[in-house]
DNA sequence: GTCTATATGCGGATAGAC
DNA sequence: GTCTATCCGCATATAGAC
């Protein structure tokens, strides 16, 4: 029988969704998501730097196994379907089963500015950490940079798609259709032709 | 004669430029800023709501102007084509006559965290407003926020390219080099042919 | 607890426009 | 004269460093 119960972080993340849902992030102390999880506030801050970082519990682990996944990736495939398939694998490996989770954590960010910049700023880390592993696989900078932000960009249309309440379609399949509208988009455009 | 010298916004603009080029943005003070333009700390406060804010006094005024040139674009236009042109005129009337300080601009924010998420913060407002006018000329909600993202994407990589020391070439042209570049990624990913 | 820096609220002064 | 824009002074809340 263990001292404590496990997922310390998990059940911070998730007592900090309700609070957050139900009276705002700001009006919601630290003192309060420790207790509704059963810790103290030490054992928040021993977890998480700051209050916004609860809610980005997975960013880290999203990156490693996207980055891994290209890495993983035959040089043949050119940039963009590499980062593709890499997303593609991780929507089906870390988002799909926590859609619920996922979509409540979408509405509570965008009701605060202070989270919204949090995510620019995660988003931005994983494009840098893209555009260097395709920077290793031979990549010049400036394609390896345009290919990881199309690629975030795609995420972040078929993401926004995916917590859409009445949204059924997987996460793969949106990114998927995603990726091919920004083809369309990127086609019609006189100076590309 | 007027009782104060115009233009304290650029005046404090300038005066910022410089110190946090000499020492850093963190140890320099608005105090500081404020003598070095001739004013006080507290008309510093009343033009910028915070001390980052002094750096981004060109923004709005961009924003303003690209969404503007959107609207005047004609409807049969495809949307990044349409945003491309804008970003074009832009670049020609007001970066490429401030490419120097431009360029200092660039490296202050580049050596520093909060600086950088607050262009980030920039950056998503302006996709934002950019779609906004897309959808409001016949866009539908998704393409227009593919085509902004990309757009704005294209942005980044040419200023990226525009500030370097020993780049020459016109943020005009990088710029339609960017676009041109994201064609071929982009027609190069299997998903979309 | 003190010191420094950021940021805000409120009032007041003056020049130019009407 | 009144109004507005621009700037200054003072007080103060807050946060971090020491």
């Amino acid at each position: 029988m263990p001292r404590w119960k496990p997922d310390a972080a998990e059940r911070l993340q998730a007592a900090a969704l309700e609070l957050f849902d139900e009276q705002g992030f700001e009006s919601t102390t630290v003192a309060e998501i420790a207790q509704r999880a059963g810790l103290t506030q030490r054992t928040f801050f021993n977890h998480f730097t700051d209050k916004r970082e609860v809610l980005f519990i997975l960013s880290s682990e999203i990156q490693r196994a996207v980055v891994g996944e290209i890495a993983a990736c035959d040089d043949a495939v050119p940039p963009l379907d590499a980062v593709v398939r890499a997303l593609e694998v991780v929507a089906d490996g870390l988002f799909e089963e926590r859609r619920a989770v996922a979509t409540r954590r979408h509405a509570v960010i965008a009701a605060n500015p202070e989270l919204q910049e949090r995510e620019l700023g995660k988003n931005a880390a994983l494009t840098d950490a893209i555009a260097a592993e395709l920077h290793a696989r031979g990549c010049d900078p400036d394609t390896a940079f345009l290919a990881a932000g199309t690629a975030v960009l795609a995420q972040q249309a078929a993401f926004q798609r995916w917590t859409r309440p009445g949204e059924t379609r997987t996460l793969r399949h949106l990114l998927s259709e995603a990726v091919r509208s920004l083809g369309t988009i990127v086609s019609e455009d006189p100076v590309t032709s």
